[in-house]
DNA sequence: TGTCAAAAGAGAATCATTCTCTTTTATAAA
DNA sequence: TTTATAAAAGAGAATGATTCTCTTTTGACA
């Protein structure tokens, strides 16, 4: 996504569009692997070394509420971002802290009507993922 | 569970068996909420006031090595914790903070057979569980 | 019963994240 | 354009869940 769009996007969710909010979008976009607040900060200071961590963490919130960036759960301390807003699926290493997204449409299609069909007994599913745990084989 | 029952679990795990991992296991049993730690605390102060919060960790950490409880993947920064270890899948409320337990073998079987044909390339699958985010009604 | 490695306890330390306060800046009105 | 101003950024302190360190206690086994 070029600077223009990004600052579409940002004043199209009612955000004042600055440099440190373009960055870190631009940093949670290019770190594709659902990165740390720790990573965004360390890849946005590689251009703008100043930024304050205070300003990473407080426009990951506010992206974060603006549904601009998901937080991704996980069963670690620190929290990680992703900037793929279509609901997808997520591949954890059982033995590391990668994690790869998984898309599958077809997926999608059959859990959509088994619940469609089924339902869950007084609750309302507004979205469903799968936390599919295992081992990367290769690189 | 009785406390006989968990103490030879703790012993088939290799664990020394001690009151505090009784009463933690007990815990985290009986809140059977996904509690945090500081709930577990709480829980166990209640019949065994001095339990040092270093010990209710350590004691946690223990039981995640061996498997007798399981990390519960949440956006917070509050680890939460499940004594139920038979492979389920998990309600998330997107307003609060309550996980409640999802199990469904019908849908386990198709997702086994799903993947069993399917596969995903360069992974090896070793578990897998639903987030389902949405609201609880009534209660 | 004595031995001893493992576990518990107390409290300090850590560190990811949040907060507070000041300065700067994006935005829009004049 | 300049100006006004609320919002955002920055610096650094504070917070708080969790971990660590060190000492004391204890479960397990001989
Ligand atoms: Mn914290
Ligand atoms: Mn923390
Ligand atoms: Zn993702
Ligand atoms: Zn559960």
């Amino acid at each position: 996504m070029k600077t223009e769009e990004i600052s579409r996007v940002l004043f199209e969710k009612g955000l004042k569009v600055t440099p440190q909010r373009i960055a870190v979008y631009e940093a949670v976009a290019r770190l594709n692997n659902h990165p740390t607040a720790e990573s965004i900060i360390k890849y946005i200071r590689k251009t703008y070394p100043n930024i304050s961590t205070a300003t990473v963490y407080k426009v990951l919130d506010a992206f974060t509420e603006k549904g601009l960036v998901n937080r991704v759960k996980t069963e670690k301390d620190m929290m990680r971002y992703d900037a793929v807003l279509e609901s997808h699926h997520h591949l954890y290493c059982s033995e590391t802290d990668r994690i790869e997204d998984y898309h599958d449409e077809q997926l999608d299609n059959i859990l959509k009507n088994y619940f469609e069909e089924k339902g869950i007994s007084d609750f309302k599913v507004e979205d469903i993922k799968l936390q599919i745990v295992g081992k990367f084989l290769k690189s």
